[in-house]
DNA sequence: AGACGCTTGTGAAATAGTTCACAATGCTAG
DNA sequence: CTAGCATTGTGAACTATTTCACAAGCGTCT
């Protein structure tokens, strides 16, 4: 692997893989970087780049294999073994998510539910059993968990990832609106909706396109 | 409003405002681009030139007023005002969203719920009725929408996004993992949770910090 | 076998974004 | 009023990312 690749290439890999597979359902064959650029709304230098970093995938003259494009990705970005998650936070988003079929089928395995509240504990969600968190690291150690989705209040957040970082937990992805902080080789990724509702509420603001008046202010 | 504004500049001016709020209700005072760059998991400088691209905020010696930058970074990202907000898939995610606190707070109001299962439509979801999608387009004009939260099976979004954009909508909130099309002058903001988890699985995969074996392959 | 058409892979150029470093400035104290 | 201190605002330097542009390579056709 490269030294550097950038969050923005591993954002698009995941992109076009999601396009790959479409291919390949709707019957493969071949694509060109063309082809795939456009599919993913980017360009097709940027497409060869991005995969150039990783190795050669292609022939020239033809493009790229679908079937076997897709693999090559799901190699690089990881995803050629099974992810055991468990899910802190048994409320409204982490029910919504427990249930998304996509997770599984990439290869993401929700194995332990955790909650505060007595309440939820002892709840059945599908074959499992949403269980105290007072027994967090237990759950994290029984189950062997690489990644933690963490869907508690963003006052409880912090504490739930010291204790999950400190069960070896190195993955996070955290819906919490809360900056966590964590050691070196703790990767933590953010789903922040507020933020991107804000980000359009700029766009609506200022972004408004040429044929209306802009240059007011 | 300057020519040129980043992305990530709007990202993290986002941040800034969730910290300065939170600063605000524990008494406020004043922060200087080393407090507020510390808080975000930034640089002085980066906290600096993103808000001089808009304007000079602070006193030199002194900092910002906590209060006062917070509502000027409001106003830059358009949050000075409500926007009016329609959601279509009345599905897992989307009762969540609905749900969820922060939008209101944040000035992202749900004025209208709409789905297409005759199971759901008629449904109270607070002081809304769940409508038929079949009247989507009545329902954003007689709401005055202007930002679409999508949570609609992949195969349906642009479908529902192509009608809405005829309909006046300028901003889209995306949660299917589809690539929407739209003409020019509408804002589509993606929230993509699969690929972040997959950018988490690169990270776990490639990544490993110095202290173990990285040289390899 | 050689020529052709097409598309990759990739240095080099261009553009975008971040960090540096410091003069300018406001406040406080004496 | 002046000195001293802290911190902003910002060009300039640096780094990262994207785009350009084209030689190299593959398969096909004659
Ligand atoms: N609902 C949404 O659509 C949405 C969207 C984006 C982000 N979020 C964020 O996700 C988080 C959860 O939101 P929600 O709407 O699902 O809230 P919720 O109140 O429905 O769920 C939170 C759950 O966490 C549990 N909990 C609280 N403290 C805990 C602890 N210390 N350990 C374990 N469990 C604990 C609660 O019992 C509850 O079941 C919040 O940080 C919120 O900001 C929610
Ligand atoms: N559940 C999650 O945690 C989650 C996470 C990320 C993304 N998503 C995405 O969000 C979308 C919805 O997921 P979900 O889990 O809530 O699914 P869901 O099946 O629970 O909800 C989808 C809803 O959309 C409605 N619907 C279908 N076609 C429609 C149409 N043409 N017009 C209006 N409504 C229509 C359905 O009746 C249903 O109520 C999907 O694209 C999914 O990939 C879901």
């Amino acid at each position: 692997m490269p030294a550097k690749v950038s969050d923005s290439t591993i954002r698009r890999l995941s992109h076009y893989l999601r396009i790959l597979e479409a291919m390949a359902r709707d019957g493969g064959g071949t694509v060109s970087s063309v082809q795939l650029a456009a599919a993913a709304g980017t360009t097709a230098a940027q497409v060869r780049k991005d995969l150039s970093l990783f190795g050669s995938f292609g022939k020239r003259g033809h493009g790229y294999q679908v079937a076997e494009l897709a693999d090559r990705v799901r190699e690089i970005l990881g995803l050629g073994r099974d992810w055991r998650v468990a899910l802190v936070g048994a409320g409204r988003i982490g029910s919504a998510l427990f249930e998304y079929a996509d997770f599984r089928r990439r290869g993401f395995h929700i194995v332990a539910v955790l909650d505060v509240d007595p309440a939820k504990i002892g709840e059945r969600w599908g074959t499992l059993a949403v269980e105290d968190v007072a027994s967090l690291e237990a759950a994290l150690e029984r189950e062997g968990v690489e990644v933690l989705i963490v869907t508690v209040p963003a006052t409880e957040a912090q504490a739930i990832v010291d204790r999950a970082v400190a069960s070896g937990v190195r993955g996070i992805l955290n819906f919490a609106p809360t900056q966590l902080r964590t050691e070196d080789g703790v990767f933590v990724h953010d789903v922040n909706m507020v933020m991107e509702l804000e980000a359009l509420s700029f766009d609506l603001t200022n972004r408004i396109p040429a044929d209306v008046g802009d240059t007011a202010d």
